[in-house]
DNA sequence: CATGAATGAGAATTCATTCAT
DNA sequence: AATGAATGAATTCTCATTCAT
């Protein structure tokens, strides 16, 4: 028994080190660079050895997004209803925690906008999609509620929850890929925490009444 | 000698209609499922024919973004000189004109992105890649002298004009990335420029002193 | 316009240059030992041109069956209005267009076995599987009219002129495959036509009325 | 010894129950689909073990169809030898013997076919080749002395034997072809077993002298 | 200039078989 | 005897690019 418990152990350590792989390479070379061979290498493995725990490339993929977007939708689930925090703090959470999935994860983002642009992982299977589909839905009724709150009570612009929902997003996913960029020519420092944290205490200067 | 004239005309006629195919093909089905006899079809033309005009896959997608770049490029320095405009409305200009770009190359955003996020184009020339570079600097450029003038005549808040220069990118960016992944799910209507607006309209609340 | 007209001459004899190689390659080796390279290689091409002229394999190998069925399909229907040919007559010719047909398409009954058996050729279009009843179907609606028309004239013992269908079909690929087997066995001569002769005549004399 | 015993039977079980696997399987989704991986998992083995039992695919396969053919073997001797029927019953008899086997053992033909097509199974090793073989020529052996039989008798007309040997063989197995072919379309009702019947009749009443 | 058939260098995926445990 | 992860050799299919006409 106790053997069945190490095989499952070991196989989810093998599933893991294989995301890892997949996850660092995508992050290294992109998206549609990445092949099959490269990640079967870097843990010294055959390609086939992969299809052992991933039906196909799309799939391994698409697993490396749903892992990210649970461990968010996890923690916005508790700051949404954790009562200790007005709602000015719990869109400030919100940013932390995307930034925290995003330093975890850095495929999220880019994974998103693949997605996004490229009708990607085309070949994953139903069950997968709807996967995929419920955990984004899932992070994003729970930070409109919190714009709903706070338009309610007082503390946001009166304004349609969703102009603040989607310039929270986009400001997120935006400035993600511009300091990547710039990250590249310049690999030595790191200021996307710095314009993240400033460009969002803007947007929330931006939002708030008068009165707060 | 006129009828070198016409050839050259013609040529360059080729050339815009083999970028408009392009452009609309990347738009449609992305940026890899893009393929060169696609394109071709697309015009009535054979694979071979493109390479009358274009050395390689990677050049003609870049020559698509540096259009659109020299097209904003140009607006850019028009607006940044125009004494008619105070500072605020400078930045309202730029932001009409990258969505008026936009509008009449969706594929610039996402041609910046895919070049940001997958290493692509790694098959262009070096004058084209610093063409590439030149433009953009240009336009970044800019765009930062306009927000150091705000800085320094007191519109702005005291700030890093750098952090403002990326919170108006990547906000723009990432709202065009946005919405056009909702437009997929709902392509009745297009938000993007209400959202746009109210967007860059916090932004600019958010970074105005008080006296403004 | 000439040269159109050659190119597309050109074009289909390449197509019928492939189907000779992939026919003799499955007859010579079987249908599963066939691969892409073999069939290319055998006229001296790389496995990508093959594409060229067939979406995929199966959609190549159904093309076989379909010529040669539609081949036989042709002769039949001379046959079956034929109002020269008494009824027996029909049979007897209906028996030697199968056997051209064999000689010249000898893939007919191989893959007729193979797709009755194997759940072959799963990856064609729908307009190919129609394609490929469509004629299945004529055949067997043409020989059925000639049993039927045998028994009401009285040339053929009153019975289920299914049954007579079904005797000689299966008659006729059982043949095929028991004498192929033993050419194996010895290759230097061919019992198949004498064979096939004398049993439909078995067939024939145990069908027919005693008066005629 | 007693445990050596039960060992042995164990290990006899154990091949039985990869067969019957092994066959259903084969019947089910036909000889080219069916994977190593499958039959294991049908009976909650891994494919290493079934590698104890048989050297390869090829000789697990080919030890399906010897016990096929030894089963109809031995039934073809007793009727060979029974004195009781004369040669039309011992004829049919050969043909119930037959449809009997193909509902026990319904890989018999299929098997046959692709051995016969498909130069299938090259991975056997001599002796089983020659035991395939040998169980072959038993049965063809015994069946063609009782047409010989019928024909010195004045039961048959007088014709070369092996005609009536290949005509018997060809109708028979054409017939389970046909037949399971139009199972697969119209898989309620099973004709097969009235077919053969009154093919066999057909095809006794076309061999037979006048006088019987 | 244009054609379009052909190339060739992959890339994903499959599976019988092996082997350390 | 059994496990089952891993191998490795195929095999199908793709596509940017070239080149004889």
């Amino acid at each position: 028994m106790a053997s069945i418990d190490r095989r499952q152990r070991e196989k989810a350590q093998r599933r893991q080190q294989i995301q890892d792989a997949a996850s660092s390479l995508i992050l290294e070379n992109g998206y549609y660079s990445t092949k099959i061979e490269d990640i079967a290498k870097k843990i010294d493995l055959t390609p086939g050895a992969l299809y052992r725990h991933f039906k196909n490339k799309d799939e391994l993929f698409a697993s490396l997004l749903i892992d990210a977007l649970e461990n968010l939708s996890k923690k916005t689930q508790v700051i949404s209803n954790d009562s200790n925090l007005n709602t000015e703090e719990k869109i400030i959470h919100y940013k932390n925690s995307l930034y925290e999935t995003y330093q975890t994860h850095p495929l999220m983002v880019r994974c998103l906008i693949h997605i996004q642009f490229e009708r990607v992982l085309s070949n994953i299977q139903t069950e997968t999609a709807l996967q995929l589909a419920d955990v984004n839905r899932k992070i994003i009724d729970c930070m409109q509620v919190t714009f709903k709150e706070g338009i309610s009570n007082g503390t946001f612009i009166k304004e349609n929850p969703l102009v603040y929902l989607d310039m929270f997003w986009g400001l997120f996913t935006g400035l993600i890929l511009w300091e990547e960029a710039k990250k590249d020519l310049n690999p030595k420092k790191d200021f996307l925490k710095n314009t993240l944290d400033k460009s969002f205490s803007i947007f929330l200067s931006g939002i708030k009444t008068e009165s707060t």
